[in-house]
DNA sequence: GAAAATGTTGCGCTGAATGCAAAAATGCAA
DNA sequence: TTGCATTTTTGCATTCAGCGCAACATTTTC
């Protein structure tokens, strides 16, 4: 009824509508959302856009914070498989930077980054977003452990990296809301990792010549 | 009805009572919490057992997760007050590390720390809890900036910095968890950032010899 | 003590979320 | 096509959080 299960034959109608149907919610969700705030929105203002019964929409998303934050899981999922597929060889921090480079540059486009605005203004889901970074924060630290052979001993070096770096994105996401679109998001990303290392290094530098 | 106003005068029996009440409910609500779950728990049961009306509950605080980190405004200022009252002339490693390591000893016999568990178990209490840290990272960044003289070229630096040592604190507070009860917090705070700035000397030195 | 201010409670209402079972749509045979 | 199993959608009833309002109670002030 509301769980999808593979029987492993190439799915046809059911599937498209489902996902169709989907989409619909979701885009009625995100109009209303943008149009007249998250909290004045209500589920039934949203069902009856999309045209579906209040009761179908919860078959489709668990509460209506999901609707927002659905996009998540997915990049998340990306950046680790970019970590994973940085060679062996290569240092976590120059891993860790290509990878969010080029996760961050792949999904620069798609929906889900101009919700910046309406996160920011919503109290629950400002919540909801920092969660959404501890657990980005979480699998990163887990991929960076994995490319290191699970070794017992980084599991804090890595714990501490991924939170310096999403740390770093969650600032250089802020700094990015507030900058004209002509600046090209290669050059920024790398313009903050590049500020970033050589903080870190100076931290680092403070505290070793400390009296 | 509901907001307290100091009308100048040294306050008597109202205000007494006020904070009577308030902690019957703050009692109440975590017993039941701790017993029994929050979600579990109802705002009637709370009430009920704080004998209060359930009106009354949202007069104290405005939600039921309210009630869990009521605490957490008072610590945050109180980090803010140590960071303000470090000398001028200290680096900033030194002093956040002085006033956090200050700040969280004198706070480690309070109630609210043992309350991991809870929220831990908990998804709408794990949200309201990486918003905590959020806070926390904003305030320290903002009193970090203002021993600089509200430098607008430090900004960057500074809310890096609190980045990089509120995730510290976050990775600290979870190893913390899981440690005998036996290890003294200052050794324990001590030996954390001494790890923290080696790493981020290790991973500056890293960048800075890539290839 | 009376008047003003503040605190407490009951009542009713909106809206999110869940459970359940009936109805509709779809897929799959024969 | 028809019949049948499976999945999707829906309506309905219910619980609980949270808010606005007005009546009632208590405390403070003069």
């Amino acid at each position: 009824m509301a769980e999808k299960k593979r029987t492993e034959t190439t799915e046809g109608r059911r599937e498209r509508k489902r996902r169709q149907t989907r989409a619909r919610i979701e885009n009625a969700a995100m109009t209303l959302f943008l149009q007249r705030g998250f909290e004045a929105t209500t589920i039934e203002d949203i069902t009856e856009a999309a045209d579906v019964s209040k009761r179908s929409f919860f078959d489709y998303f668990p509460s209506k914070e999901e609707v927002v934050f659905a996009w998540q899981d997915a990049f998340a999922d990306r950046l680790m498989a970019a970590i994973a597929a940085r060679p062996t060889d290569e240092s976590s921090v120059t891993a860790v930077e290509a990878a969010i480079t080029a996760t961050v540059i792949a999904a620069v486009d798609e929906p889900g980054l101009a919700l910046g605005d309406l996160i920011h203004r919503t109290p629950a889901l400002k919540a909801r977003d920092q969660l959404k970074y501890a657990k980005l924060e979480q699998k990163l630290a887990e991929a960076l452990l994995l490319r290191k052979g699970d070794d017992p001993l980084e599991r804090p070096r890595m714990r501490v990296l991924a939170a310096i770096v999403i740390g770093a994105l969650r600032v250089g996401a802020e700094l990015w809301q507030q900058r004209p679109p002509s600046a090209s998001p290669q050059d920024f990303a790398r313009e903050i990792f590049a500020d970033l290392w050589k903080m870190l290094a100076e931290f680092g530098e403070e505290a070793k010549t400390r009296r």
